[in-house]
DNA sequence: CTGTTAGCGCGTTCAT
DNA sequence: ATGAACGCGCTAACAG
């Protein structure tokens, strides 16, 4: 009969531990927040009572007492791809359940390729945000306009590229090196037995993400799988066309290839190159990043024999909870925060 | 210059409602509660208000005022193999946060493979409860339970383990049979050009999650794998001993063996097996359920070569949130709450 | 049908 | 150093 083996009463208020402790609501409130101004016999005795009671704040109270909101502002790629429209998607979700909290997020497009545009609105964030959230890059003046921020006290969080040497308070996205090794080790295992060159296509490998996964793949394919060769990454800018004629390319070329590892987007351009050579689905193994309309559609009919793959919803839940909890000065719990690689076969889909 | 895109304004109060529709406050209150007792055009005029101003009540404001709390009850498994370790530390700190929504949450623990205890303890749930999460069994008495149990108006999720034909309110687990065919494809495609059989081991094909993901195993290797012949399942009752044996007699038998997939846990008993035999790591590919500390070892000296996995975090939470959902009155979000299969590789570990 | 009013638990003045 | 009192936004009695 539920022997409460985790029962959590949470029942006390704050006037019971006053009354407890025999003082009034106001200091007891004082020695709950850490604020000065009691003396140590009397903060003994509100702890004291507090532990007895098992006194937790109730937050909702709290945050109805203190009045108090915030206002962060999220940087999004403009335009872009699949992938980025459904950020923006689960971002402006995310903004419903953040009102709740009131906090309140504006969001602000700029071109991903472009630093200087993204420095640009990094520097020039208005007074009054709270906290800013932000697809980065990796570039000085970005870093930069990120540390700037920082000192003025906005926290910035990092959303799906990073920029690791800023003073961000915090990355939300995949570990990308690791998503290149388990793309690798997909990739090796699928091609078991065979030999020949396996092509690398990135958006461009000046974007910190890009070449991360790119060098986790070269890594472990060279090191545990001595029959494949990496050919050197070839750049499709994320754009369906540029990759569609670069992978052509690559196929006239290399007449061995046996797998294509596409770090970036614009899978509708690997997929018109194959079926262009008249590559049947499944005789060249391809693995890619993101799940996406496009990308669920070709792992359903063998196009696409893997994905790795980030979800979009977590990310945007997490900076908000991130800001959120930075700004309200509660930690943050990092179990929940991390996120993680995803693989999806035809048969996990979700 | 942040074009508010997406800004969430949220900054009206009732009284502002009441105000803009000249009315009381508790008129106002009645229609945002759709409470009856208002004339339609004092409705409609409220309404109004409410659009104009993009009013959204606050919730914390709203929980304060009704000053309401719930308690839950959750039924575990006793003692149990590592994941449901897991599972009962995910609980408990989901009991923290449930504490802070003022829903207080207890745990009792009973045998998973005894359906008449798990039976007994749901048809005596006292009252006051009001709500339970359970691990399930599929059975004829437990499915009567939780029937009754909706009929006392007590919402029951079923947690990791599903009884399909209940009333229960909710499933909070992946999808078993999807869960074996993925795994199959992994198998499948991992022993590409081997030709052998494949072993499968489940605590108990009683167990219908087992079960399920040993026919979603089967089907997919016998349909696309015609080189690999799928062993009948042998039980290991979720016990290292039991497995042990069960798999050396197995490895004795089966002299072309190429390939082991362990539905449930014991996996300890699947390793010392292997390494009686003198079998390498490698040799055998082999493919397991949920990430806990042993098989997160067995992953990464090369020995389990992916493993099937679901997030028990991610499952105690839900859980909670749903119960907490329906007890409100809100609606749950199906997308947060649709629990993923996740696949590891050592190489994306968290 | 509609309005008034007293809290819910906590934060925050302003007194003492 | 400590206490009294008001208000946050909403709900729920109770009046009218």
């Amino acid at each position: 009969m539920a022997d409460g083996v985790a029962r959590v009463t949470g029942r006390a208020t704050l006037e019971d531990v006053a009354r407890a402790a025999g003082v009034s609501l106001a200091t007891a409130d004082r020695v709950v927040n850490r604020r000065d101004g009691v003396r140590d016999k009397t903060v003994a005795r509100v702890e004291a009572a507090i532990a007895r009671l098992g006194y937790r704040a109730d937050p909702a109270a709290a945050r109805l007492a203190r009045n108090q909101s915030f206002r962060f502002l999220f940087i999004l790629p403009t335009g872009a791809n699949s992938f980025m429209t459904l950020l923006a998607e689960q971002v402006a979700r995310t903004a419903e359940w953040l009102a709740d909290q009131r906090a309140y997020l504006d969001i602000e497009h700029v071109d991903v390729f472009e630093p200087e545009a993204l420095a640009a609105v990094l520097e020039t964030v208005p007074p009054g945000y709270h906290g800013v959230a932000t697809v980065a890059l990796d570039h000085p003046r970005v870093r930069a306009a990120i540390d700037d921020l920082a000192d003025r006290d906005v926290p910035v969080v990092t959303l799906v590229s990073d920029v690791p040497s800023s003073r961000r308070v915090h990355y939300v996205g995949i570990d990308n090196p690791a998503a290149g090794r388990t793309a690798a080790t997909l990739m090796g295992r699928f091609l078991r037995g065979q030999t020949g060159t396996v092509g690398v296509i990135a958006g461009s490998l000046a974007l910190r993400d890009h070449a991360e996964r790119q060098f986790g793949f070269t890594q472990v394919i060279s090191r545990e799988y001595p029959g494949l060769v990496v050919l050197p990454a070839i750049e499709g800018r994320d754009d369906s066309e540029r990759t569609r004629l670069a992978v052509s390319t690559m196929l006239e070329r290399e007449k061995d290839l046996v797998g294509i590892y596409n770090v970036g987007a614009g899978n509708r351009g690997v997929a018109a190159a194959l079926q262009q050579a008249g590559r049947r689905a499944g005789e060249i193994a391809w693995i890619a990043h993101e799940l996406t309309a496009h990308s669920r559609r070709y792992l359903l009919n063998g196009e696409i024999d893997a994905l790795i793959s980030q979800n979009p919803g977590h990310e945007a839940r997490s900076a908000g909870r991130v800001l959120l909890a930075y700004c309200s000065g509660n930690p943050m719990l990092p179990d929940q925060e991390r996120i993680g690689i995803d693989i999806f076969l035809r048969d996990n889909l979700p």
